[in-house]
RNA sequence: CGCGGGAUAGAGCAGUUGGUAGCUCGUCGGGCUCAUAACCCGGAGGUCGGGGGUUCAAGUCCCUCUCCCGCAACCA
């Protein structure tokens, strides 16, 4: 009988940087499903891997002296690299793609072309704000300061031929698909969907670029490179082989059971991507699950505030199954997390060493210490047996309706119930009593056996989440394959009657809580300052500017009169300024996180004068106030210029 | 101003269709000695963010307010 099918997929990450313990989280998280799909017997096919071009990584690459090809293999097949950590994690991924694979641009192209061809895609104008010298396109809301968000310059309103796709013909669709249906999961992810994005109005996307060229080309037009949606999306069918020969399987795992997706990029799987499906006719994937991040104290994990947490640095530490076991018995999976070093030794200490490595400790312990690791074949139940056996058996149907809702944690904590209910076991039927007393041999081999039996059923249960510790404890407890199956976690007395038991080395040893945080704290402190200069300055401007163009910015010492933030922004402040003409000058700011305007009222500052009216928050600003900005440590510093105050307002600066 | 999420014992969290408020850590007391100073039992500790409403009954449904986090479109 043809087995039953099963495809899950990763995102495809954005190899700018090294992967965080946020791409790890979801990474284990996926791995397991397909784990667990695994253990059910099912034909599971695991997909991950990167997306690799774009204009972020050829500037990344450029900085780096290289070209885009060498700095993402680099951090795809690197020491350290992507590869590497998940080979690291045990990650049992079937398949990894990189968006720069032959086979994958050769799809690309063509499913551009047959939108293009059934006339979803078209030719346009994209319109945006544009900074000539970084050579980036910009939205309104990207701006910082109404200025470029990479150099700070000013930028100006351009644009560029680009293909559109028709995004909006397939609102309604997309909105039936996710109001109706069971399609995007948990549920709360759809209002937030439909109410941003849906209800307003989509609009139809730009998915081609002329600005840059590190993507795929669009075969049929020069100069035009194919944006992210269509390149990286379609990741999902180009791997199984749909438009190349490099793969086969396209028929065999399409459509996807489960696109496992962070929240951030929940958008595009559930709007995008089916828009895209129905415009190609093919079938949509069965459920996208956009899961939650790890945060730490409440607020996002990000290398500005250097809080990025190294998977290698905890797997180092504590063992990658004591990491993996962490990440999913910890969080809710569809819901934001708190992670701390503090909870992970303490999920290690209380579930892993005091719960499941003393449960096996003390069962393979006895069975050594009483019989020679070997027990008699006899058996005599006894009344308390049945509430575990009973319990024991119920727990393969408890796990598997919370791992079919991809409640890992939840499942996970069914079979730690069963694990506390065993020890609890062992101190009701107190063996150690029992082994002092000659004539009770066949009532004790019993309890350890039925022990053993627990054992074998939690770990087959666990094996998705830590496949080489539940190996271990297997050969532990003497399991032959047979007894490790999906088939036999909810049948009692598998376990061979003489199976041979050795107790071995701990599986998990304690971790000293103080001496652990200690030395992470360390090694975080160390690497983060390792990560940042000291001193980071705006990179210098090549192109040389005509005496008469400089003389044309009319800088001018100006008073400040006033200055007050303007309401409902963060950053913006406004300022009066007297500038000698005799009338009052409306400047805006972004400054306030450096300044308190009380501070600044009264001080003499430099303005250029003669830029063009610019509206923030609806105000419009005339000029701009002159600071001199650097980083350090990573930190953006600005300091407004001020001057001695005896130079008047309206003093020329030439 | 918009959208979404959150607020439950000292800390971190769970609470499905409304019906005696749970778990882990910590804390206090007891038990046990097979085990990784672990394990087992018991106690203390909660006006379930504030206010109003529906109901025989609300942590759970409705309204409103306060505070926190995130998102705001072509940015993975």
């Amino acid at each position: 009988m043809e087995k039953k099918t099963f495809y899950i997929t990763t995102p495809i990450y954005y190899p700018s940087d090294k992967l965080h313990i946020g791409h790890t989280y979801c990474t284990v998280a996926t791995d397991a499903i397909a784990r667990y799909k695994r253990l059910q017997g099912y034909d599971v096919m695991f997909l991950t891997g990167t997306d690799e071009h774009g204009q972020k990584i050829e500037t990344k690459a450029q900085e780096a002296g290289c070209s885009p090809q060498e700095f993402v293999d680099h951090i795809v097949d690197g020491e350290h690299g992507v590869r590497d950590l998940w080979k690291l994690m045990n990650i049992s991924n079937d398949r990894f793609i990189r968006t720069t694979d032959d086979y994958h641009c050769e799809s690309v192209q063509k499913i551009f072309k047959k939108m293009y061809e059934n006339g979803d895609i078209y030719k346009g104008a994209y319109k945006g704000k544009y900074c000539t010298p970084c050579e980036s396109f910009w939205t309104e809301s990207q701006l910082v300061d109404g200025k470029c968000p990479d150099c700070g310059r000013e930028v100006h309103d351009a644009e560029e031929e680009a293909y559109f796709f028709k995004l909006s013909k397939y609102a309604d669709r997309v909105q039936h698909l996710l109001e109706n249906t069971d399609f995007l999961q948990p549920r709360t992810r759809v209002n937030e969907m439909v109410n941003n994005f849906i209800k307003p109005g989509l609009e139809d996307l730009c998915v081609s670029r002329t600005s840059f060229s590190w993507g795929i080309p669009v075969d049929f037009d020069p100069g035009h490179v194919v944006y992210v949606w269509v390149d990286a999306l379609s990741n999902y069918i180009t791997a199984l082989g749909y438009d190349n020969d490099r793969y086969n399987d396209y028929d065999r795992y399409w459509p996807a059971d489960y696109h496992i997706v962070g929240k951030e990029i929940v958008r595009f799987h559930s709007i995008i991507w089916p828009a895209m499906l129905m415009s190609l006719g093919i079938p949509l994937p069965k459920h996208v699950y956009g899961h939650g991040w790890l945060v730490i104290d409440g607020g996002k994990m990000s290398k500005s505030k250097g809080n990025v947490v190294d998977p290698y640095v905890l797997a180092g530490m504590f063992g990658v199954d004591a990491l993996r076991f962490f990440l999913l018995r910890t969080f809710p999976f569809g819901s934001d997390g708190n992670f701390s070093n503090e909870l992970l030794i303490s999920t290690i200490n209380t579930d892993l060493a005091n719960k499941l490595g003393n449960l096996v400790s003390r069962t393979t312990g006895m069975v050594e210490k009483y019989f020679g690791g070997k027990l008699p074949a006899d058996r005599e139940d006894a009344s308390e047996d049945c509430e575990l056996k009973k319990t024991v058996c119920a727990l393969r149907d408890r796990y598997e309706a919370e791992m079919e809702k991809l409640q890992l944690q939840n499942g996970l904590d069914e079979v730690f119930k069963v694990i506390d209910r065993a020890n609890k076991y062992i101190d009701e039927t107190a063996p150690w009593v029992l082994g002092k007393d000659e004539t009770k041999r066949v009532r004790l081999a019993t309890v350890l056996y039925n022990l053993l039996e627990t054992v074998r059923v939690c770990t087959t249960l666990l094996t998705p989440v830590m496949p080489d510790t539940c190996d271990k404890i297997f050969e532990k407890i003497g399991a032959a394959a047979e007894d490790r199956t999906w088939d036999k976690a909810n049948v009692w007395g598998t376990l061979c009657a003489e199976a041979q038991v050795s107790k071995g080395e701990n599986l998990f040893p304690r971790v000293d809580t103080e001496k652990a945080l200690e030395q992470l704290n360390a090694m975080q402190e160390a690497q983060k300052k390792a990560a940042l200069p000291a001193i980071e300055l705006e990179p210098y401007v090549e192109e040389e500017v005509d005496f008469d163009t400089f003389l044309k910015s009319d800088y001018r010492a100006v008073k400040i009169k006033n200055c007050e933030p303007v309401k409902k922004s963060d950053k913006l402040l406004k300022f009066t300024l007297d500038d000698g003409s005799g009338t009052d000058r409306i400047i805006l700011s972004g400054i306030h996180q450096y300044y308190e305007p009380e501070d600044l009222i009264g001080k003499t500052a430099i303005a250029i004068l003669n830029l063009p009216p610019r509206k923030m928050m609806g105000i419009p600003s005339c000029g701009m106030l002159i600071s001199a900005v650097h980083k350090e440590k990573g930190e953006e510093k600005l300091h407004l210029m001020l001057i001695d105050d005896s130079v008047p307002a309206g003093a020329k600066l030439c």
